[in-house]
DNA sequence: CCGACTTTGTGCATGCGTTCACAAGCGGTA
DNA sequence: TACCGCTTGTGAACGCATGCACAAAGTCGG
């Protein structure tokens, strides 16, 4: 789920659910694994598989059927009963829902070397997201193509973004660069933004903001090995290598 | 939330909380913010910020402060009511409990666009996550030092990881090449892995994995602007775009 | 045309995560 | 020492997400 929206949700309509937008809430979960299903069927489709049972698709998107049906039945009831989904079909409802029917032009800021990566990699523009701008402050690379789009200054931003009509904009900045970039990215009007830097950045209620972590997800795997080992040597003794006392689990007992 | 665990979970002890094991059941969603957390106090920490409160630190993780004291009180108790939480202290147990109190050697298999970047970047090991070993198939690279360390062929990887003690692998492979590359990196005992390859991954029970995948980051983001788009449109009319009945608003309707 | 079989769509229960609200506890002050 | 104001820690309520289990709805063979 977003990191990034916390207090957001607490403007927008207070306590009441109109029936008519409640439909169009589709659980922020649900949302990502339909992208994960869009991509599953894209592979299916593309080997000419063209019928698909709820079973056979969960499966091949790692999750439980029943989940898969109750996301399916988020976006309509385009299935047949006692038969399966129709691949293409399927695609093209959650192509819709995901708003992947126009693409999305992507703009790049920081072409170090996660900018270099993204910009040089092939597998957006098949999606619907081209990446059209590239941005840098770095005056040695001003103007050098990267993966075929030459970095413009990061002060043109604002025009290049509204001339390209960018919708997504990734930062790939150092850190203290990052709320800086955001701001001028979202005067821009780009609405939708990816940040790659370790940073929480500030944005207005209108402005999407996702965050890709790798030193999050790392330790996120290092607690889990971390528990998984003192799980297996056996948690009866309350002092571990650093002499504190366990975990805290004092923290969970029940006062007497 | 992890999206590739689903069914692990029912194999291990099926309906039986024994209250020690919950104890040390944090939310995966608490582990997440809790290396956020950690991120933010450290960077206090080095300006010289010796203290702060749970309003203060919510603020700047971007959570909420009720949500902020709860996941800390799934590691203890550390704070002095009336004044706040001491950073230092605060640090080290978060570390202790993400297990960061020894640092978790990475390899990196497929040096691509992708896999050069994560290989030069600096910021890994900084936060216990050395760079310990490249692994890639293309006789090019083989040999070639990257961030410092030689490439070594894909199939030195048992070794190369059972020597070097690797406790996570990067999958950075084009997608067809991951499964194998994680069979691989299982066999050679990682339990641990961060997959940027769009495929779902299958691992045995033991295994952690998480993927990174921006196009499903983009097509979330691309969910939001239609979701915008379209409510500010109104959503009176019945038909879109491309022509299909307005979102399957149907399938939310209860039948009379 | 009918009955058996298959698979969807979903009501419902359960569990997890978030948020609220407040008592408990601590430091400072008179 | 007793009081006051502040902040933590957490019980309890709520809401969202997951998974089950089954009726509804379709296909297929006879
Ligand atoms: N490279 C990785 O594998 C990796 C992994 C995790 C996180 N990150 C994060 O991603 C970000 C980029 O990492 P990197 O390794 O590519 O860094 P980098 O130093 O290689 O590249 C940063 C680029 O941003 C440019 N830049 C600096 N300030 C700018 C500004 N104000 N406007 C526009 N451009 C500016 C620099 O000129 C440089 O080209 C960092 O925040 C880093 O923490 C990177
Ligand atoms: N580059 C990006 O910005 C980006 C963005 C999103 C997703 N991805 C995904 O990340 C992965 C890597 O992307 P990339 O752009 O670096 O690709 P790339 O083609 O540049 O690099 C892939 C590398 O993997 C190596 N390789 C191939 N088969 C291998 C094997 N069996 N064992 C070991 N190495 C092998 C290749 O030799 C190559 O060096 C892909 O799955 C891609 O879909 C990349």
């Amino acid at each position: 789920m977003a990191s990034q929206r916390g207090e957001g949700e607490t403007t927008t309509t207070p306590v009441e659910p109109a029936d008519r937008e409640r439909a169009r809430a589709i659980p922020e979960a649900a949302v990502a694994r339909l992208a994960v299903y869009l991509r599953v069927l894209s592979g299916m489709s593309d080997q000419g598989v063209t019928a698909v049972s709820s079973e056979e698709l969960s499966q091949a998107a790692g999750v439980n059927a029943a989940k898969l049906r109750k996301d399916l039945s988020y976006i309509g009831s385009y299935g047949t009963r006692g038969v399966g989904y129709d691949v293409e079909v399927l695609v093209s409802h959650i192509e819709r829902i995901l708003g992947l029917t126009r693409s999305h032009s992507v703009a790049v800021v920081g072409i170090g070397n996660l900018g270099h990566a993204l910009a040089n990699y092939g597998g957006f523009p098949g999606r619907g997201f081209p990446v059209t701008a590239l941005f840098d402050v770095d005056p040695d690379l001003i103007g050098i193509p990267v993966g075929g789009i030459p970095v413009n200054h990061i002060d043109e931003i604002t025009e290049v973004c509204l001339e390209r009509e960018v919708s997504i904009g990734v930062i790939a900045t150092p850190p203290p660069a990052a709320q800086s970039v955001c701001d001028r990215l979202v005067s821009a009007g780009v609405q939708c933004i990816l940040n790659f830097a370790p940073v929480v950045l500030q944005v207005p209620d209108n402005v999407e903001v996702r965050k890709v972590d790798l030193a999050v997800e790392m330790q996120i795997l290092s607690f889990h090995v971390a528990r998984r080992a003192d799980e297996a040597a056996g948690v009866s003794a309350g002092i571990d290598s650093a002499g504190n006392n366990g975990l805290g689990v004092d923290g969970m007992v029940i006062r007497p």
